[in-house]
DNA sequence: CATCACACACTTGTATACTAGTCATACTAA
DNA sequence: TTAGTATGACTAGTATACAAGTGTGTGATG
């Protein structure tokens, strides 16, 4: 029933990292379905493990809201919560301009050359459309900008908020989105950088993320059952 | 050796809830000192549960970066750590102006009412000195701003990013804090959420945000061991 | 046929036993 | 004396056993 595409776990991994990154990979990409009961026992035995390591990366995941964990009754992969997109987005709008302000002012050539490496590859992985690589690259865009600027640890808020955001996305046809605009705005952040423009790189950044937010509507018709307080998507 | 103020558990809260809010509200107020070793056996028999829920709530701290847990090592309280200390109010910079323009729009009546019956009690507790009680409360006025704007997990965020900037105001003799100032800003704030001013809130709670680093050369030099890459406090 | 009760098969929460790694200390040998 | 090594007392990580609560299905009973 519970299907898991497994992986072997790198050498000197804990098991509770292993199955933790593991399973928040499968949810973020809906390997793991919205509503989906997940079984402590049934993981620990899929993944070969004990259920301590196991529980321990369902709570850190549930503290992530990427489950819901009801005691006594079950652990279910959470529904998409609109609330919590629309609040993703929000923390983005404030927190991706400002640092971009400060890349602005701070930023070295070895950072430039950085962003500028991903921009190719981002070329070249448009032309061939894996979209998959695309996500990743476009994640680590943003990336290279919250470290290089100093912010490590408001990347891993950012970081953390991005796994909700990234399941609509995966919803949506890859296809859909508009990597062109994507990248031409990503290659305008640069040029901002490059000249120093931190208005210009503020406001550009401030245009790039408000493009998060796709047709939801459509989304929603299609997967009612994946979304929290959706007619038909009960709670569970 | 290790001394915790033992607190009942509420009535249905979990053994591991029970550790986490006991432990994580001892680092804030510095009951337990950064740098301090703490051993998963030892809390479990001060505690008086087994070391399953100790250990679970030990790594969600440690995941709030209040912990540094070293496998087969130990566990320490983490040092204060200034870089972590300037991106908490870097995210707050940018984060509690939005919402106060948020709050300028959308606030009603009742919350508004909510904003000044916490400006009330405010002042009373300046005039009896209560600063317990003033910390509880300019958090509260904070929360009320998020919540009321319908941000409850962006103020998750805050709220968590706060343990670190707690330590060090906690660190500060309490009677240095101007209080008399953060109440200004706080009326100052109500008075522009009441007369829908966005910009004018938008600018008063950057003010305010700013003020939250006080001297942080004289709180070091008194307690240098409690910092991270201080010259007397090593890495332990 | 409907309804209530109870047993049972689950669930997660907690306790405990065991594994494996680290570090300091004391002892041995050069 | 000193360097090297074994030993033992810690540590956290993992495995497993048990407790406590939930929901469902079944069967007796009206």
């Amino acid at each position: 029933m519970l299907e898991l595409e497994m992986i072997k776990p790198d050498a000197g991994q804990s098991a509770r990292e292993y199955a933790y990154q593991l399973l928040r990979d499968h949810i973020i990409r809906l390997k793991l379905k919205p509503g989906q009961p997940l079984s402590e026992n049934e993981l620990a035995a899929k993944l070969q493990i004990s259920r301590t390591p196991v529980r321990e990366a369902l709570i850190r995941l549930s503290q992530e809201q990427l489950l819901e964990v009801l005691p006594q009754r079950g652990t279910y992969v959470s529904l998409i919560d609109l609330e919590q997109v629309e609040e993703a987005r929000f923390v983005r709008e404030q927190l991706e301009p400002a640092v971009v302000r400060l890349a602005c002012g701070r930023f070295t050539a070895d950072q430039r050359i950085q962003l500028e490496s991903n921009l190719i590859l981002f070329e070249k992985y448009v032309e061939e459309k894996d979209y998959s690589k695309l996500f990743d690259l476009d994640i680590r865009f943003h990336e290279i900008l919250f470290t290089g600027s100093g912010k490590e640890r408001t990347w891993a808020i950012v970081h953390s908020l991005n796994a909700h955001l990234s399941r609509i996305r995966m919803l949506s046809l890859a296809s859909e989105y508009n990597w062109t605009t994507i990248i031409a705005q990503h290659r305008e952040v640069v040029e901002a950088i490059k000249t120093k423009d931190a208005d210009r790189g503020e406001r550009v950044m401030r245009e790039h993320v408000s493009l998060i937010v796709l047709d939801q509507e459509a989304l929603i018709r299609a997967h009612p059952d994946y979304f929290k307080n959706s007619p038909q998507g009960g709670d569970t």
